[in-house]
RNA sequence: GGGCGUUUAGCUCAGCUGGUUUAGAGCAUCUGCCCUACAAGCAGAGGGUCGGCGGUUCGAAUCCGUCAACGCCCACCA
């Protein structure tokens, strides 16, 4: 056995191993479930570093479960990804020369489907090499024939319902795209951009600003390529500046249209000129004042948000037509010019705003009336909002609470449709006649039919396809649907037969990022009371976003995202993992390095180098050394303490800690102290006895570790003793409830500072560990510190052979040290040091008699806080007094 | 503009309802060691006025107020 742990072969080793033995597959049984449902990647995604920590949260606790006797079941699966898969597409069919436009839709979704299966569960094979203990036979995609099923079932239900309705509204609209976007898929960035004051001749002849005398109005805008579209410009009534406007009109620059001057409060006195120009067809809140004001609305924009002349009227159209199919920026710089040339440009000022981008294609949004379908969103607000606030289901951490309740609470219906093919397609159906007559706008709500079938006769489906979400957010339930089973009426037909859904539903442990909180954990949560009337998961972790050492969110662009497949190949998985896991504690951002993954390789090394020792040892049937007695007996309970203490991190969700407990327990406690309690002397056998718990305590420690590290774990265990085929430490059960013995927990940590304290003065004095010396003891010692420090122990008669000044000492406790030296020691340094601690002590003693001396401290104080600090004072005390002694000792 | 959160050793973080030997861990650093499990290691050491100020209390890293810096979420100031 090679002295450096090599994962490759034994990891690809091991996932074949469990692989072929079912080890991850799940059916319905007498043991209490424990059921997780993976965040769906998209499709055609690759593993990240963000994924990395994600799966491995969920592997942890996944395998965590099973060693608690649970069954488990940890679903994967992948997500269609409606808008970024199609933007794959459309980019890919480019780079063949094919337009998305000169595709029908049948044509378009079949190389979406190649591109699918060529591309697709790429991500699923990358998740096994991490050690993902996923059951693959449940493998699901949001896009499947269950999955959709559900999905239009549900949509024709909600309709039924009147939770879902079709209306023109302003949206979101992503111009690259060309799709409809809900708010969340908004993300608004700070922007350094222009001011521009522009001029509005009043129509009114004679009519002039009483201040300036200028025959005009000044209106401030970001977007001065909208004014196309101005329809009235609207003022403050109780702005006393702009009084002499009031029922004049105005003429819009460059377009040439005479519109009114309107009043309304919405207008903020002393923002800007207090002119503010109204386009309804192009800003969400001049919508709004549109429809109040019941003005019409003229949409300037193309689909692709360049200039479209056609809904100007006619007799304007010549003023405007040179802008027509301009880009809207493009347009903006001209119309900034133009106005300039023509002396309709007051001022351009710099000016900080935000602007909302698409989340997907990142290009600007452009505000749109269009014809949606939308959801009702106080009803599912209502239903979703409880549970959360009192605790049902767990966020963690919990100051997710209030961003939840934040958004609940001003909830605003959400726009489900898109202009996008692939995806679910909206089951609504015009007929067709009628359609031809009436257009989309105005086809009758009443005759649209909403059926999961085609209905009989001419009808024409609804071209748009679902938000991507709107299936995300059936995942817990659709998942564990089996033949035909209609997730509508799931809470009808509850108890009639045996189902899958009823008992893996509800789900344990939802482990996603912050950032999909509205996306998709409040809205399974809505849909989880909606359809199975109980909450879809007990618990949420959420994790923080991984960035490299210097705070940076890891991104492409960057080029500071290191490739885990190649850091599995450097580190080894249980490398990487613990590289991963050792720095996230839930919600915190974790900051990525390398180092980190180095770590997780040393200890893995440390853990077979502990293996390697053990099983280099020859066995002899004997009696056991008392020195391995007391180190068994103290094994056992600091094991037991150990894994008590992971068991309540583990509840408490606080992986990082619970690994790093785990990590001391190998490092420190087992490799530093255990094994060299028990060793035996060069080339000698250990006893049969110790040898047999050490192997059952090495075997527990390794049941401990291996939700963190699976196969390293596994080889061990293995190695470990015979095993049948087809068994795996995963399903070895845990030992948790085993005795503490903490004074004997304590007579070892005094006997470790011993040993220390005897090392401390080897190291000073440059004496090797090999030469052995003698230490004079007050009190008796356990031969463990014979042992460990290589020592002879000797009692305080001993002391007085010793040259004066041929002695080192060192305090533990309240109890004195010391060990004679072949030579003098520096009588100044040693003094130094003595005085250095009897200071420390002294102030220390201090301290505590200040609380004492005072007389409200005793009288407030709790009965047994008060004892501590007399306690305190006594241990000062006699440690200050052995100290003076031992100063004078060295002085006389 | 609102809301939430963070600020403790060089770095990343623990420190729960105030009191457990004058603040802990891992990593990094420094010193000494190739001692037959492990130099990807072992033994030892150094390192912090707990962001600033004020308050409550017998007692504050911990509670309250305030200021500052940073981060996140939400919001229609053109």
């Amino acid at each position: 056995m090679d002295s450096k742990y090599n994962p490759t072969d034994i990891e690809a080793q091991w996932y074949q191993y469990w692989l072929d033995h079912q080890c991850f597959h799940s059916e319905p049984d007498s043991r209490q479930p424990f059921t997780v449902v993976i965040p769906p990647p998209n499709v055609t995604g690759v593993l990240h570093m963000g994924h990395v920590l994600n799966e491995t949260i969920q592997d942890v606790l996944v395998r965590r479960a099973r060693l608690e006797g649970k069954n488990v079941c940890w679903v994967p699966g992948t997500d269609h990804a409606s808008i970024a898969t199609e933007a794959k597409v459309i980019k890919r069919l480019k780079e063949q020369g094919i337009n998305k436009s000169d595709l029908t839709r049948e044509q378009f979704l079949k190389h979406a489907w190649e591109w699918t299966d060529e591309h697709g569960g790429i991500i699923l094979k990358q998740l096994r090499k991490l050690g993902c203990s996923c059951d693959w036979d449940r493998t699901a995609f949001t896009m499947d024939e269950t999955r959709s099923k559900a999905v239009i079932k549900v949509f024709c239900d909600l309709y039924k319902k009147g939770l879902i309705y079709r209306g023109l509204r302003m949206v979101n609209w992503d111009p690259e795209r060309q799709t409809a976007l809900s708010d969340e898929e908004v993300i608004y960035h700070d922007e350094h951009s222009k001011f521009y004051y522009l001029r509005y001749k009043v129509a009114e002849p004679g009519v002039t600003n009483p201040e300036t005398g200028a025959d005009y109005a000044i209106v401030a805008t970001t977007r001065p390529e909208t004014i196309f579209g101005d329809i009235a410009v609207c003022i403050n009534p109780k702005e006393e500046k702009n009084q002499w406007l009031r029922g004049k009109h105005v003429i819009v620059p460059i377009v040439g249209r005479e519109i009114p001057i309107i009043e309304d409060r919405y207008v903020e006195i002393g923002f800007g000129t207090g002119c503010l120009k109204v386009t309804p067809a192009h800003d969400m809140n001049d919508y709004a004042l549109g429809q109040k004001y019941n003005l019409k609305t003229i949409d300037i924009f193309t689909a692709d948000a360049h200039l479209n002349m056609d809904s100007i009227e006619p007799e304007l159209r010549p003023n405007v037509l040179k802008y027509n199919g301009q880009d809207r920026f493009d347009c903006r710089s001209t119309v900034g010019k133009d106005l300039e040339q023509q002396g309709l440009l007051e001022k351009v000022e710099d000016y900080d705003n935000k602007v909302g981008y698409s989340e997907r294609t990142n290009v600007p949004i452009e505000p749109r009336l269009s014809l949606q379908w939308f959801i009702r969103m106080q009803h599912f607000a209502d239903i979703a909002l409880p549970p959360v606030m009192n605790d049902d289901i767990v966020f963690y951490p919990a100051k997710y609470k209030n961003t939840y309740r934040n958004w609940l609470e001003s909830i605003k219906d959400w726009c489900i449709s898109r202009q996008l093919w692939w995806g679910h397609r909206i089951p609504a159906y015009y007929e067709a006649d009628l359609l031809a007559q009436t257009g989309l706008e105005d086809y009758p709500n009443d005759k649209i039919i909403v059926s999961e079938t085609k209905p009989e006769g001419n009808y024409v489906q609804d071209e748009g396809a679902l938000d991507t979400w709107f299936s995300s957010w059936l995942w817990p339930i659709s998942l564990f649907l089996n033949h035909g089973e209609d997730i509508t009426k799931l809470q009808q037909e509850d108890g009639k037969t045996a189902r899958e859904i009823d008992y893996y539903y509800p789900t344990a442990d939802l482990v996603t990022g912050p950032d999909i909180i509205f996306f998709w954990v409040a809205r399974m949560i809505m849909a989880g009371y909606e359809y199975m009337g109980k909450m879809p998961f007990k618990h949420v972790y959420f994790t923080g976003i991984v960035r490299d050492k210097l705070g940076r969110k890891m991104s492409k662009s960057l080029g500071n995202s290191p490739d885990p497949l190649d850091l599995i190949a450097r580190y080894g998985a249980d490398g990487v993992r613990m590289g991963i896991l050792l720095s996230a504690p839930a919600g915190n951002d974790i900051l990525y390095d390398d180092s980190l993954c180095e770590q997780g390789r040393n200890f893995c090394n440390k853990i077979w180098n502990c293996f390697r020792m053990i099983q280099g040892l020859a066995v002899e049937d004997m009696p056991q050394p008392t020195a391995s007695k007391t180190a068994t007996d103290w094994f056992r309970s600091k094991l037991n303490a150990v894994a008590a203490e992971v068991d309540d991190l583990m509840k408490k969700y606080r992986l990082s800690e619970a690994l790093m407990a785990i990590y001391k327990l190998y490092t420190d406690e087992f490799s530093g102290w255990y094994l060299e309690m028990i060793k035996p002397a060069y080339q000698q056998p250990i006893d049969k006895t110790s040898y047999d718990i050490t192997l059952q305590y090495f075997d527990e420690m390794l049941r401990l570790l291996h939700p963190f590290m699976p196969f390293i774990t596994e080889e061990l265990w293995h190695n470990l003793g015979t095993r049948q085929d087809g068994e795996s430490i995963m399903y070895a059960m845990l030992n948790k409830e085993g005795k503490i013995d903490s004074k004997l927990l304590d007579e070892v940590e005094f006997t470790k500072e011993v040993v220390a304290g005897v090392r401390n003065v080897r190291a000073s004095k440059n004496i090797p560990p090999k030469e052995k010396m003698t230490l004079i003891s007050p009190i008796a010692l356990s031969e463990l510190v014979g042992k460990l420090a290589n020592v002879d122990i000797a009692d305080k008669a001993a002391a007085a052979d010793v040259a004066a000044g041929a002695i080192s000492s060192f305090i533990v406790g309240t109890t004195e040290f010391s060990i004679p030296l072949d030579s003098f020691v520096n009588k100044d340094e040693e003094l130094a040091k003595l005085q250095a601690d009897l200071a420390h002590q002294e102030g220390f003693l201090r301290g505590v008699m200040a609380k004492l001396n005072n007389e409200r401290f005793v009288a407030n104080a709790k009965p047994e806080v008060v004892e501590l600090e007399r306690k305190k004072k006594s241990d000062a005390e006699q440690r200050i007094a052995t100290i003076k002694a031992a100063i004078a000792a060295l002085q006389h």
